[in-house]
DNA sequence: TAATCATTCAAACGTATGTTTAAATCATTC
DNA sequence: GAATGATTTAAACATACGTTTGAATGATTA
């Protein structure tokens, strides 16, 4: 069994989705993508009529299949229990990330990091993503609100947010000071982040109600 | 009691905190900054060098300020127990933001949101603030390993940056779909959303230590 | 084989960017 | 009030960008 060599359009979707992730989206040239590709610059717009374009194709490429892959083990999951626990939700919503992980060690660090640069341009990122994602957020917060019916429903969505967070942190080379750790998972340490992650959202969604509308008249007390 | 009018200096840096929040870093050309402030272009050049030595002194002006205000909470935390407990460790980190909303009300909407646009370019970002950053990351992880001795280091450290992620979450404009909730927190609700945060990275701070490696065993028992 | 369509190619276009220059103006000092 | 240094100004510079062009090549079909 072969592989046959990928064609223009994906080798560019490859490189793109590569470079997007680590310099950002902007920062990229289309001449830097066809470069590392090996094909002619003017292959960004044949194929994918602009850059942005080309955006859109690497995106949907990869939220379409980790949002049906969550779409999926909710389903099974409320087939068997019409309230599932909080904590098989979480594992609902973070694993498809692992599994892709397993299945593509190479892609999965700059899928996620793809996520979070987008995730800093709300306008355009909604505007690429708004068909795609709709169904996925409606229905994990709808699943977290009845597992957690003593929450209002802004602290909910607050938490699910607090989510999208922590999990971005899995993937996001934030640098601390050499003398401290170094956090950039390798490879196969990304289940182990992504176990850790797991735990504190978990413990995070289970908290009681927020009490003080703010945190400084803890302060003052003091 | 009049204040005089601001010198070139400030009024460049207090447009470009305005619109590197609202457009972006890369998106905000040195002419619309300097075309705003009513200013020559070279001018922007002439004080800061460069367009990056005018983004540092944007950061460095907002960025000292949290951090001061952090380590001084800290030191009066330590001053009254050598090892506070784990939730007055977090309020100190995170509740400057909520003082800086309370001071200035007008600027904080840009800080907060600056700071979003930073969080997803986290290599220019250290390599701007690494200098006055070390301090405050070295501080508080120490204070949280002795808080939370019943987790390994690089469990407590990663818990760390799921809080940096969730703190940073506040002030990033995230698009949830319009049906749901419009998660922008105006600046009243900021101190709201500091309160949730708080809460969520509590609990998830104090969450017994993860057990299985990976998150897709658990799936796969399934 | 000839014809038709899709793809690749080198080159150029038009524009926007950050920066620099050198003269002009302002403020301060002696 | 002249001289000195700091600041502002208009203009130009050099480069990088996304995109377009039209010819050349490749693949497919009649």
């Amino acid at each position: 069994m072969q592989t046959s060599p990928p064609d223009t359009k994906t080798l560019i979707m490859d490189v793109a989705e590569k470079l997007f992730a680590e310099k950002g989206i902007d920062a990229t040239s289309t001449r830097a993508i066809v470069s590392e590709a090996g094909v002619n610059l003017a292959a960004i717009n044949y194929h994918f009529g602009s850059k942005e374009g080309l955006l859109k194709a690497v995106i949907f490429r990869i939220v379409n299949k980790i949002n049906d892959e969550r779409l999926s083990q909710l389903d099974s999951l409320e087939r068997n229990n019409q309230s599932p626990a909080i904590n098989a939700i979480i594992i609902a919503f973070l694993s498809p990330f692992a599994k892709i992980t397993q299945e593509q060690p190479n892609r999965s660090k700059y899928i996620i990091r793809l996520m979070g640069k987008l995730a800093s341009d709300p306008e355009r990122f909604w505007r690429i993503t708004k068909e795609i994602f709709t169904e996925v957020v409606m229905r994990f917060s709808a699943a977290i609100k009845r597992a957690l019916p003593h929450l209002s429903e802004s602290e909910v969505m607050w938490r699910f947010k607090f989510m999208l967070g922590a999990m971005l942190m899995v993937v996001t080379p934030l640098p601390f000071p050499d003398k401290l750790v170094k956090l950039e998972p390798a490879p196969d340490d990304i289940n182990q982040a992504l176990a850790y992650v797991v735990q504190f959202v978990s413990a995070g969604f289970q908290a009681p109600a927020a009490q003080d509308k703010s945190i400084l008249t803890k302060l003052n007390k003091v």
